[in-house]
DNA sequence: GAACGATATATCGGATTGATATATCAATTC
DNA sequence: GAATTGATATATCAATCCGATATATCGTTC
């Protein structure tokens, strides 16, 4: 799924402006859907010229004017027929994991900060979709959500239950050998 | 973590064609780094012309050339510089997660459809990295498989619990109605 | 007062994807 | 038997996207 089709599922919500199709994806979507501003904008751009969206402009004081995006139901047919098309596989790049996977070149020292922040992360990431009543969802958006937690969850209690493989075989500094 | 900094990395591991490094991110790194050969390719020319790797030429009977790389000294202390440096943050895109948001646009043959598939998904990769010996691997590389399990198995035991979710949500075509 | 964060829009150079091409061979299908 | 498919290998390209950056204004913090 690209990011027009992406902004035309959020739009398909309501309307927004391309900075809080942003904002979904940073939050409650972050977990299985991620795009920056240099993608929506010119997403945007194209859905406007093929006619999928309109937009309407909202000046603000003190901020930029706001352009709000509605769907148009030429955009909802595309797409629901985009979504009528089987799933691709999913994109997955974990800087962490990969990091981890070297783990015997890293110093100690270094490893157990790594391991502290994604340890952080992870609570970071599960206060915030606990923090969503999934009673007030769809039942999508709440399948997606309890998605989220299972797998936060699972990867938070194996990192947990599994850090001493990481901090057995890190490498131990010089320095750190001499103080010991 | 760029596909340079991955190539190195594997070549660290020992020696490989750009295939190999390939087989490698489809394999057993598949759950947390992939890279197509678009990318690959001209990362490891990058690298050559960098001096981080060097290479020697195979000829193969009924097959292309081998080009075989290695990492060089120079490579190495490059790859530890780039691994010493905190990670940033996962990327992640799951199609199927985000078709499943917008459930209740879809007919629910398709629906049922998807949802099987996946489920298949997920038995072949669990299949593929419990045929992995984890006593044969180094630390890093067994804690990476052991995560790709625990988050394999966490997403699979959710999609059979709350599959339901989905099931109920999707639209009832037109034609079942009639046949029901 | 400078830096930072939030609200907003927008762009750009570099990185990457997915498709495609080339080559050869073996196995499978029609 | 010919066509297709899959595997082993290398390589490239147009389209997509990222991360950094820019602009603008305001409020908060150091």
């Amino acid at each position: 799924m690209n990011v027009k089709t992406m902004c035309l599922g959020v739009l398909s919500i309501g309307e927004a402006t391309g900075y809080e199709i942003k904002k979904q994806l940073e939050g409650p979507f972050h977990h299985f859907y991620q795009a920056s501003f240099g993608a929506i904008y010119p997403a945007l751009s194209a859905l406007l010229a093929d006619g999928l969206v309109s937009v309407r402009e909202e000046p603000q004081d003190g901020k930029p004017d706001k352009k709000i995006y509605a769907l148009s139901e030429t955009g909802r047919a595309a797409l629901l027929a985009e979504l009528s098309r089987p799933p691709g596989p999913d994109r997955v790049r974990s800087e962490f994991l990969a990091q981890m996977v070297f783990v015997e070149l890293l110093a100690d020292d270094l490893v157990a900060d790594f391991v502290a922040t994604r340890l952080e992360h992870y609570e970071t990431q599960l206060a915030g979709l606990r923090g969503i009543d999934p009673d007030r969802l769809p039942p999508g958006r709440r399948f997606a959500l309890g998605y989220g937690l299972a797998v936060y969850e699972a990867g938070n209690a194996y990192l947990r239950a599994n850090r001493h493989l990481l901090d057995d075989a890190a490498r131990t500094a010089p320095a750190r050998d001499a103080a010991d």
